[in-house]
DNA sequence: CGAGGGTTTGAAGTGCATCAAATAGTGTGG
DNA sequence: CCACACTATTTGATGCACTTCAAACCCTCG
């Protein structure tokens, strides 16, 4: 078993695949790195690989004519992305730009379409995948509708942070302020202003990009009161 | 082939159905009317059924405790929900409840979940329609971070009118001006002056419910200039 | 040390929410 | 067919949250 394979079979989705399958997906796969900026697909492009994190952060994205951008999602090593496009017309449907120096593995759509078009394990798990990925785009919607921005980033910071453990928790942020802000849906300067917000409201500690607090419970007070999901809210993807 | 299973069939997972799955699948399905305001079930109850809007208007939402809510959806007749529910931890991810007079069949989520796991071609309509869910879902996300009221509610117009036809359009809002609103994550208020704002840029006519404009020409440039993706955007639900 | 990006702070503006009240529209019983 | 009750919608006034613009600060790295 190569490299490639080896790693695939870390994504959930893959972890039942047999010897055959795996071989079969990962049929003309290749590896590489890339420095923070890079570009690895633009919207509406034809769709022919699918992409693997195997470390860094990629971010998913869209953007209007004049140059508004939303962010669909931000993703961590462990993670796929560009494989939806197997159905629909075979474009993808956001772009696709590395955050953090990352190492990227791509498939062949092709080879994966195929794949699950004959086996039915493998189009389960992936129907299970997406059924959590809408979960999770539902809560997103609602989280925007309606909490506020300290709120929200709040609810991001419990997501990041080890919901077990008891006692002080410490939260390293993952990538850029900036990158938290647009990911978060709010401007950089708001993202400031709501961090210091909670700061003087929950009693977090702030050092850069560190985040200290003695326990989660204020933070839960403060931003589960305004989501319809009970606190031990599971679904961001984890950080490192 | 009774009544309920020839409503399924429209579905569009539903479509391919060999008359044995019909069967299986439809196997202890009942409808029945329910008038506006009837709640279906509530987030978090356990799932054991999922649903079919054979006529009017089922709204999925969510809501905190202190009573904010969010809508996930609003579904016309031919389509189904409560159907994810089949991965996941049979909990219903959202709450329904009818808005208009409804007729509804429920169906057995235990027979939909034991055909899904040997039937791929089953699984593999399911996968194509939750990506379609997905992208529509991102686009949601989008608008409501870079559209602002008016052009939200635009582009809401364009998606309901008929987007081939030429000359006058006409578009019948599909309900309460009150329940748009909250579809589009804003105020009754809000949606009211969005409305005036329209008629003003754009020369769209309304009266009551009923919208008309010469061409789709000046509401395509007035919304879809803050939209990522290009004019023909077919995702809404269908009206009736 | 200086350049440049990331972050914070300040001041001002905008869009939407909220509160309050008027108006239009709909269904009901008489 | 009318008057009433009730709801949906509109309009006005005000407030707040977030954005925008501008500038300072900070930190890292050559």
């Amino acid at each position: 078993m190569d490299e490639n394979q080896k790693e695939i079979l870390k994504v959930s989705i893959f972890k039942h695949l047999d010897s055959g399958a795996l071989k079969k997906i990962s049929a003309g796969a290749s590896s590489s790195m890339h420095s923070k900026g890079k570009i690895l697909f633009i919207h509406g492009d034809e769709a022919q690989r699918f992409y693997f994190i195997k470390s860094g952060w990629v971010k998913l994205f869209r953007e209007t004519l004049d140059g508004a951008q939303a962010i669909v999602d931000i993703l961590p090593k462990g993670y796929i992305f560009g494989e939806t496009s197997i159905f629909e017309d075979s474009i993808y449907p956001y772009s696709a730009e590395v955050v953090e120096p990352s190492e990227i593995i791509s498939f062949s759509l092709k080879n994966l379409k195929s794949e699950i078009a004959e086996n039915n394990q493998l189009a389960l798990s992936m129907l299970s995948a997406m059924a959590r990925y809408r979960r999770q785009q539902d809560q997103e919607i609602e989280h925007r509708s309606i909490q506020n921005a300290p709120q929200r980033l709040g609810c991001f910071l419990l997501r990041l942070a080890n919901q077990d453990e008891v006692g002080v928790v410490k939260i390293h942020l993952p990538y850029d302020k900036t990158l938290i802000a647009s990911r978060l849906g709010m401007q950089p300067e708001t993202f400031s202003r709501a961090l210091s917000k909670l700061k003087a409201q929950t009693g977090i500690r702030v050092q850069g990009a560190t985040i200290e607090m003695d326990s989660l419970d204020s933070l839960v007070r403060y931003s589960c009161s305004a989501c319809s999901s009970e606190f031990p809210c599971k679904d961001l993807h984890a950080a490192e």
